[in-house]
DNA sequence: AAATTCTCCAACCGCATTTTC
DNA sequence: CGAAAATGCGGTTGGAGAATT
């Protein structure tokens, strides 16, 4: 068990700052910046290791930190980012300009994990606590997926038993279930090679995203290699104020044709799909955001495989 | 009023990744 | 190109203050 190797080059104090510490290490970046943490101590006549100067700074004495409280606004943004990417915690606090990653971690296992908890929702899976246990204790083959990070990471083993592959011309069938979230749709859609052939598995794509969440303004595929392809930015029918740098007449043209085609599944459908079927995320994606997901090979259910069963099922209840 | 338990959060630790030499 | 150092991240801990007994 030893310290940090920069640490145990010198005596380094520990614990809690003091005041003095603080203006040293402030006055210190404010006049040199903070290129180098591991010199810092030395330079700022700190007897701390570098690691804890760049900890203290980045937590606390940063100044464009947002001190207090956390918002209703901000607490929402945290459960909907951690619904998508776990305790990923330095990309969460991304999204909430002032907070840190620290700072978010602490706020989810002191305060947000109880009131999820009170609301009957597994604070991982984000799921009924009911349903999950049960869905786990009656599949045995799912028992270990309870995120979508597991998900993808499950269907990534090379010895998965999905029939996944880069070739889309072998793609039998393509089938989202309407409750898979939006990272897993835009998930499903990486690597994914979008053409003119595969316009059905679009289509069915598009239609899922739209049951699955009606409050979401606008989606991107994103392509092989993890970037946004430059012509497929589909609007929700509903919303029309959407930005995108990712616009043309081709997309919209794509999208009318999917949007009516979505319209009237919708309307068939209307009044059978479960309110809890349609979560809502608040969160408007950015690109960047998208970009930063973990980036599975594409998603395929084929039906053939029992196991492959049991688990989409898993998933989509 | 004192002792005990609980809660919160700043800071630490170990590991993974990235950068530098 | 490989080793070492630096950086970044998430899990965990310890202690101060609050709440409860």
């Amino acid at each position: 068990m030893g310290g940090h190797q920069c640490c145990n080059k010198q005596r380094v104090k520990r614990g809690l700052w003091s005041p003095e510490e603080d203006e040293k290490l402030v006055t210190h970046i404010t006049k040199h910046g903070h290129a180098c943490w591991s010199s810092i101590p030395k330079l700022a006549g700190l007897q701390r290791c570098g690691k804890s100067c760049r900890l203290r700074w980045i937590n606390y004495l940063r100044p464009d930190l947002k001190r207090g409280s956390f918002t209703e606004q901000e607490e929402t943004t945290i459960i909907d980012v951690h619904r998508i990417l776990g305790n990923r915690w330095a990309q969460i606090a991304k999204h909430l300009p002032g907070r840190t990653d620290n700072e978010v971690k602490n706020f989810w296992n002191s305060c947000i994990k109880k009131k999820l908890i009170a609301r009957g929702l597994d604070p991982n899976t984000h799921n009924l606590l009911s349903s999950s246990s049960s869905s786990s204790s009656n599949n045995p083959s799912a028992t270990n997926i309870q995120h979508p990070q597991q998900f993808y990471n499950h269907y990534s083993e090379p010895n998965s038993c999905s029939n996944f592959t880069n070739n889309t011309a072998s793609i039998p069938t393509f089938k989202i279930p309407f409750s898979t979230d939006i990272a897993t749709v835009a998930a499903a859609a990486t690597n994914y090679q979008l053409s003119s052939s595969s316009d059905a598995a679009l289509d069915n794509i598009c239609s899922s995203m739209l049951h699955y969440s009606s409050s979401t303004p606008a989606f991107a595929f994103v392509d092989i290699d993890h970037s946004v392809s430059t012509n497929r930015w589909y609007h929700h029918p509903n919303v029309t104020d959407v930005e995108s740098p990712f616009h043309d007449q081709a997309a919209d043209q794509d999208c009318d044709r999917i949007m009516l085609q979505v319209q009237q599944q919708n309307e068939m459908l209307s009044g059978n799909l479960e309110d809890n079927s349609c979560r809502s995320i608040s969160t408007l994606f950015d690109i960047e955001f998208i970009d930063s997901l973990p980036l599975p090979p594409p998603l395929v259910y084929n039906g053939n495989s029992m196991d492959d069963r049991v688990a989409w099922d898993y998933m989509s209840s």
